[in-house]
DNA sequence: GGATGATCCCGAAACGTTTTGGTTTCGGCT
DNA sequence: AGCCGAAACCAAAACGTTTCGGGATCATCC
């Protein structure tokens, strides 16, 4: 009797709760779906026979059968940003509390790992995906990968029309503008901004507010002053070198993103230029962080978390087919006034 | 003849690629896993169908029939802690490159937390999880959640034996006491520690390291320089601020975190004390903008990238029954010399 | 010309759940 | 006695893969 002595150390099932407790499978399943009839002396042996085997329910098999995991996916460009990091917890928060798991994507600005986290997410199946694409995503790409999984955008958008059921994110033209405005009414009529990549939509707003601003007041704007980064310090360091090098620098520099205003300042402590006295910065995003930097970074700050939170709302209302409470899409934002911003030095 | 009209719309199966490419379901598997005989023609016909109906497999269905997933997960204790990104990129880049997908955890510091990530990531039936324990996540507690799953420790490491298979990190107690040293030979004899939470292994090795440079020294130990803080900017601050308002204040005060660092740096500069000149400050992790702050921080930097990947690397060999290559488990560190410590000023 | 061995393909079982549509039991009612 | 309805439970099908054990076709070999 060459019996079945292969003893393969296998997860614990359903089947091997049921033996233990005496009861069919489907009972187990009805005890820990706690609905239908199953009587309260079944339910107490059940519920012990789960602890003695230490049983955990097999979420793929349940997904399988459901055709739904309870679970979404967000993916960000960037998560050494803070912003993100941000972004990315009030989803989870959300959430946890409306029972759905969240998987985190990293594509750090590429394109590339980006359709791998979203391939990957969507072989897992997941319900949805909150998407910040990244910089290099050119529009349209998503779709392929993604098939008809309900996106929403928060953040950034897409410039094409990728197809998506939501975005939230702050009104970029405004906030810029405002925070342009507050340079010129300092006194400032040099300002140089460094802004993020033209394929982001975000960025593209950002500049546009900054224009507004330029122009609305009397100044003529100088091509010159406008440079295009890659929302990170490195690009922010060299855009401002080239910015303070010029013959004519201007007095001040607005950042579209904390990334490039940390290395701007980084420039500007390398030659040695006395902020804000001989410089202004201001930047976009504020960062736990941003107090410990000399000068003190003024900033105009995003609800970041909230960005996170309200996506994940519209994600999930929508998965579950329910109509989501009307939520302003464009949340506000607020100019945070430090130190690295004063009137230029008239010389 | 009430048919079918159902037409919800599912996702398209193996089966849809069968029927599409005139073939059988188990030879379409056949070809995707692209092993056993399967003729060009027949081959490319597959292809075709699977492109024309954007097929992609379903993860669920397929980790059930092998009873493996092919990826693992990593819970590390705050994101918003450069050092962890930088891990967990680590152990990620390496996954990638052997195959496997990696799911992320942020338990910010809590067990609870933590234990629902490492729940959810069971019955997800992940191949095994690398693990940065969450400070208040006291010994032995993982593997009544986790089953055996394997596991491996990453930078922390818990002091009751829960089970693992295998610890990557630093030589704690060696970094600090160099460190330590390094702040003797400026000539500091009253040094502050802001120290981590005692139940982690790690905080323990390090707060030894500098007990034994300070015995190894001539200077009489003094047990209200020692603080236990939480690895939080917050708790920096305040240790740092408690030290500093003290009667006779410490010349030099070390922190055995980069957040911490922070922290003490803010209380520092808030106290208008002058660093270094006035108070030498040592921290533990580098970080990137460490070199924007005012004074740029001297640091004991782990190679928290190569943390990672080994951690992974240790991982996937034991689960793919390999035996590992042969890895030094404690890494090197290095004291990274900046501008935050100097000789102590005598008055 | 029948046996042999490649080559290419297929049907069905299994993985661990949930759900559907039962069956059994039992007390109460006429 | 016969029937009924509610309560408690259960068997089997289905979800989308992979794998195992064949089956069919065809050239080759003695």
């Amino acid at each position: 009797m060459q019996a079945k002595t292969k003893r393969v150390k296998r997860h614990v099932t359903i089947r091997d709760v049921a033996k233990a407790a005496r009861a069919s499978v489907s009972t187990i399943s009805a005890a820990l779906n706690n609905s239908d009839y199953v009587s309260a002396d079944m339910r107490s042996r059940i519920e012990e026979a789960i602890k003695a085997l230490r049983y955990r329910p097999n979420d793929l098999a349940r997904g399988l059968r459901l055709q739904k995991t309870h679970s979404i996916a967000i993916v960000v460009p960037d998560l050494s940003n803070n912003f993100y990091i941000e972004l990315v917890r009030g989803a989870k928060d959300y959430s946890a509390s409306a029972n759905y798991t969240v998987l985190i994507g990293d594509s750090r600005e590429n394109w590339d790992e980006e359709r791998n986290y979203l391939d990957s997410f969507h072989r897992r199946r997941v319900d949805g995906v909150v998407r910040v694409p990244a910089i290099d995503a050119a529009g349209g790409k998503a779709k392929s990968v993604l098939g008809n999984l309900p996106v929403v955008y928060a953040d950034r958008y897409p410039l094409a029309h990728d197809a998506f059921i939501g975005r939230v994110g702050v009104d970029n033209t405004r906030a810029a503008e405002s925070a342009t405005r507050y340079l010129l009414s300092l006194g400032h009529r040099q300002i140089g901004i460094i802004a993020g990549d033209a394929s982001s939509g975000t960025s593209l707003d950002r500049l546009q507010g900054f224009m507004r601003a330029i122009r609305s007041s009397k100044i003529r704007p100088d091509r010159s002053m406008i440079h295009t980064g890659h929302n990170d310090m490195e690009s922010g360091h060299f855009h401002a070198m080239q910015l303070l090098t010029r013959a004519q620098r201007p007095t001040a520099i607005f950042c579209t993103n904390n990334m490039m205003a940390s290395g701007a300042l980084a420039a500007i402590q390398e030659i040695g230029l006395a902020c804000p006295e001989e410089i202004s910065l201001l930047g976009f995003d504020d960062f736990y962080w941003a107090t410990l930097l000399r000068p003190r970074l003024t900033v105009v700050r995003q609800p970041a978390r909230e960005i996170g939170m309200i996506a994940a709302r519209l994600l999930i209302d929508h998965i579950e087919g329910r109509a989501s409470i009307p939520t302003p899409a464009l949340l506000e934002t607020q100019l945070i006034v430090r130190d690295s911003c004063c009137p230029p030095n008239k010389t």
